[in-house]
DNA sequence: AACTATTTATAAGA
DNA sequence: TTCTTATAAATAGTT
């Protein structure tokens, strides 16, 4: 329908196809919401341009995704059945594990013990026994280990604490060297044990201590 | 384009609306196709009238779903996203209960236990005694149960063989009262204590013997 | 994008 | 549904 009559195959001029494009697709457009409102159907259009544009139309209080599934449905067509059926089966794998686990665990604790004859008692029995036995030996290794931790850190603290008094006792002969009056140092040790007991600490606030009462009896 | 012009609104005349839906829909058809071959694009048009019929064009080498797809790619929208989305959620919820599940089982069994400090230890132990207990309770039961009911069959027993007994005897007796030549009933004896036998044997079998012996006398 | 001669689609009727 | 046909609409080629 122009001024001449056109054979209808691919438009090889780019230009020309490309304006006939815009303009058909305009005219289809229309008719197909025509369509849609004269007829009241529903009309899913879908175009890309050679050049990769979109366009479309659907029917409206519709949505392509309605159309789609409507189409499928009639058609019988689907596309991401098999994908969904993959899910799907993993889904059932992962619960049927879930369930065996379920039924393990509720055996271990005790629980649902109503279907298990002597023998499977038995055998549950034996291996929560070898589980304890386990468990009992890695607590005592535990035990074992924070124990001889601790001694460590006993000893550490008391080495710690024999060098302070070491210090201390020098500070004091120092003192006396000096003729100073002999203050009585027995709280000073005791700060030094609650100290070294806490951690480690520098000698030195000990001292300033001590100085600063040295100083009140200046 | 017609007899006369008309107003683009559903038509409510069911058989007219139907009868132009049959004519533009081989119209909106044929356009489809031209604008694909003339232009070289991808179109695709699926229309349902208002009865549920299906209709549809897809321009060729190509399939409604490789259209579908490339809609869903430039519009960025996914009909399956949601759907996919919460399958996915249930699988990853169910992989991890799944995950803890196997997590507990194994520091239940005793495996895994380095991550685990003393209390943590302590309260393994302490609810593997205590599943350990459930196990031994429900294992006594059981067994208490099956020796009361082998007891029971025991009790049967015995009196199924006291009351074969006595039925011999009074057989015995009326053989005797009748003056018969008495017979070697021994067969008949060995026949109930090997009945007797089969299950738990009695101290009455003494007896059949030594009544047996005394008839085989008299 | 606008014009317009022509072709095409189709409304109404059969 | 299909055919016919008068007429409306779409559009090819042009500006």
């Amino acid at each position: 329908m122009g001024r001449g009559k056109i054979e209808i195959k691919k438009i090889e001029n780019p230009t020309s196809r490309q304006v006939t494009y815009s303009k058909r697709r305009v005219g289809i457009m229309k008719k197909a919401e025509e369509l849609a409102v004269l007829c009241d159907a529903q009309v899913s259009l879908i175009m890309f341009s050679s050049s990769g544009k979109l366009s479309g139309y659907c029917s409206p209080s519709t949505e392509i995704k309605d159309i789609f599934e409507r189409y499928q449905q009639v058609t019988g067509i689907d596309i991401w059945e098999a994908e969904y059926q993959r899910m799907q089966n993993t889904l059932k794998n992962l619960k049927e594990i879930n369930d065996n686990l379920q039924k393990e665990i509720r055996q271990r604790k005790g629980e649902n013990l109503d279907g298990l004859d002597i023998n499977e008692l038995r055998g549950l029995e034996q291996k929560l026994e070898e589980s304890i036995k386990i468990v009992r030996q890695r607590k005592y290794h535990v035990i074992a280990t924070q124990t001889d931790t601790y001694k460590k850190k006993l000893r550490n603290t008391r080495e710690i604490y024999t060098a302070l008094l070491h210090e201390l006792q020098e500070f004091e002969d120092e003192n006396q060297r000096c003729s100073f009056v002999a203050e009585d140092l027995s709280g000073v040790y005791d700060s030094a044990i609650s100290m070294a007991n806490q951690q480690h600490s520098q000698p030195n606030k000990q001292k300033i201590v001590y100085e600063s009462h040295d100083l009140s009896f200046a």
